[in-house]
DNA sequence: ATAAACGCCTGGCGGC
DNA sequence: TGCCGCCAGGCGTTTA
């Protein structure tokens, strides 16, 4: 499931593919993962370069000559390159056909992912990133900041990190990881968060979304980055996926439990 | 007002 | 071997 390092390695990979390319005609074959009206979107976007490309949470944002072109991965979604005669995969729900003869194709087999054309110069101040909270490296992500936002609600800290109006770009892989490293129980109510929890969380956010940005984010099975180059964060993964087996630290069984309703891995005697 | 539950989706897996 | 039911899971929507 694409979070933050995975998207900023989709992005990356984008860039060196489409950037300065001109969509020549785009079709849609799966109505529901644009959001508005399809064949507006697909007139719209028609003729328009792209001109640059970014981040903002777990959204891809492509800069286009008049718009910008929202994309949210979700649990599946990626891009493959492909000639535009080649036949269209079942999974392939949005085909951008480029100048050049070269499909960029929108491959989603959960059917989660949404796209959204909004216009860019005002992109950030429209939902649905005008709701986002801070990126993880943002110097605004700071313990009084999240030390109010904890403040009033008594739900797990698991769910809180999840919440993207608060941190944006975590999902259920780092949030696991992020926990871990911070020593501190998912079950533990974000109300009771000290202070000197709030700046190990904050510390231990940067450090591990840095170092999977680095390494190109996690492979599992639902990310592919969309060259085919895998990331090599899964082998550096201390507690996620590793029900049953011994915690790194202290030689404990790994527990796999639910919290609202997300699989979550912890070590019950290193965190808290 | 907040929080839990549901719905969207399909492929893969365990059980029989 | 084949079929069935269940699960994953981000996030918007609905219900409690």
């Amino acid at each position: 499931m694409p979070e933050k390092p995975e998207v900023i390695t989709v992005s990356k990979s984008l860039e060196t593919r489409i950037l300065g390319k001109t969509i020549q005609s785009c079709q849609v074959y799966w109505d529901n993962c644009i959001v508005g009206d399809t064949k507006q979107f697909e007139k719209e976007i028609a003729d328009q370069t792209i001109e640059a490309i970014t981040t903002r949470g777990k959204w891809l944002v492509l800069f286009l000559s008049q718009d910008a072109l929202l994309i949210h991965l979700r649990m599946e979604g990626k891009f493959f390159f492909r000639s535009h005669e080649i036949p269209r995969n079942k999974h392939e729900h949005v085909l951008f056909t480029f100048t050049d003869g070269i499909d960029m194709r929108f491959h989603d087999v959960r059917k989660f992912g949404k796209l959204i054309l909004l216009p860019k110069n005002e992109v950030f101040q429209l939902s649905p990133l005008n709701e986002l909270g801070y990126e993880y490296n943002d110097p605004n992500l700071t313990v009084a900041y999240l030390l109010d936002k904890f403040k009033h609600k008594s739900i797990p800290i698991k769910s809180v990190l999840l919440d993207q109006r608060i941190i944006a770009g975590i999902g259920n892989i780092y949030d696991d990881e992020i926990l871990f490293a911070s020593h501190i129980s998912p079950l533990q109510k974000e109300k009771k968060i000290t202070a000197e929890e709030a700046a190990n969380i904050i510390e231990n956010t940067k450090k591990v979304l840095s170092k999977a940005i680095e390494m190109g984010g996690t492979t599992i099975k639902s990310f592919e980055s969309s060259e085919g180059v895998h990331g090599l964060f899964q082998n550096e993964l201390s507690i996620h996926g590793r029900k049953d087996q011994a915690c790194p630290i202290c030689g404990t069984k790994i527990m796999n439990t639910k919290i609202g309703g997300r699989g979550t891995y912890y070590c019950p005697h290193c965190q808290k």
